[in-house]
DNA sequence: GTCTATATGTGGATAGAC
DNA sequence: GTCTATCCACATATAGAC
């Protein structure tokens, strides 16, 4: 049932998705960079139109509110978070733990505003969409693959884990942008929760080499 | 030198502070409550005045600016920290440290858009003046105290407790507001950093029972 | 479909009468 | 100190040209 005429319509079609996509993502780029200077809550449609060279309505051609562009700044630095470092294998639990941690506080500190995004409640009224959230989600159980492959950690486990993480990086930008004072204790934090890892594993079925026959 | 005249003056003077003083209050208390009601970032000076029976630009006869009355908000919140629930003195390192965080998150989860304010960097242009940083240093240093009082534990022990606490506390409200996945997370940590700071605390002067002769 | 032009509503903030 | 009137910036929405 296919003809000529169906077939250009739909290269067309895909012609103007990409160019949509493509507009949209440098909204989004410059939506980071007015973010990254004015702060995040002092991002407004005027300034981003007049940077893109564009009247502020036209942006409704692409979002339909202004949180909708903080969603879709959120889908991409959760995205650019799956794209940051990748970690390879652990040799511990220790290991797994502190590296874990440690691509997660340099890619925080590597742009406070995107951090504000992804882990503060701090636009008020924003919510992620679901859409956005799974991005999130998978990025949150990508970022938990390694220690998940070294030990059968629980979700307490993880949970202390981001927490104790979020805390160092949070007191770090709210207190003392631009300086190591808490950051400088990760490693210590790490320890200590692997320590505690370790000793609430949960029980594997007593693997003993010598098994009784 | 003194006469009636400056007697009543000074008088006259006294009320008018004291009342001033009190309506305030009065404003501070109604903002707190709306806050509640809104979100710290939903406050509206309209709303405000509103409330309080009075025409907006009433207000900027009590508060120069909107973060003018943010930053009496911040230092009413401290001065509750300060009023709540009073440390006696710990049994030892562990229990200081665990009734700090305790009276930390239970102040904190009482009021969580308190918390916001007084531990987050949530209101885009913000920063609180010296007078009320002042009173925050304080009760940071009086809630320090107990600990303090037993065992010689440095700034990086106490950057420590504040980021977990803080960081369990920002993931409870973050993510699942009236839970307590994260919170419930509190002991373990505390327990964690007690046996980290005892490990780590700078050794006194060797004060062996048996020294040498 | 995307732009320009324009309108509405809600903020914070100021001026000036009383 | 409190009011009314007013301003400006912003998000948001719609109409209509191209």
């Amino acid at each position: 049932m296919s003809n000529i005429r169906t077939v250009l319509g739909r290269e067309n079609t895909d012609w103007r998705a990409e160019r949509r996509a493509s507009a949209t993502q440098a909204i989004v780029a410059a939506a980071w960079e007015l973010a990254r200077e004015h702060g995040l809550g002092g991002l407004t449609l005027r300034d981003l139109a007049r940077t893109l060279g564009m009247a502020t309505p036209s942006l409704y051609s692409y979002f339909d509110s202004k949180n909708a562009l903080y969603d879709a700044m959120y889908a991409d630095g959760w995205r650019a978070f799956l794209a940051f470092e990748p970690q390879g294998p652990a040799t511990g639990v220790r290991d797994a733990i502190r590296t874990g941690m440690d691509r997660w506080v340099r890619f925080s500190l590597a742009d406070p505003v995107r951090f504000q995004l992804l882990s503060l409640r701090t636009i008020p009224g924003f919510e992620p969409s679901e859409a956005s959230y799974a991005i999130a989600q998978q990025a949150y159980d990508e970022s938990f693959a390694t220690l998940d492959a070294v030990a059968p950690v629980t979700q307490e486990h993880k949970d202390m884990i981001t927490a104790v993480a979020s805390g160092l990086l949070n007191q770090q930008l709210a207190n003392e942008p631009g300086g190591t004072r808490w950051v400088r204790l990760l490693d210590d934090a790490a320890d200590l929760i692997a320590r505690w890892v370790e000793q609430t594993l949960p029980k594997p079925a007593t693997r003993s080499r010598k098994a009784k026959p």
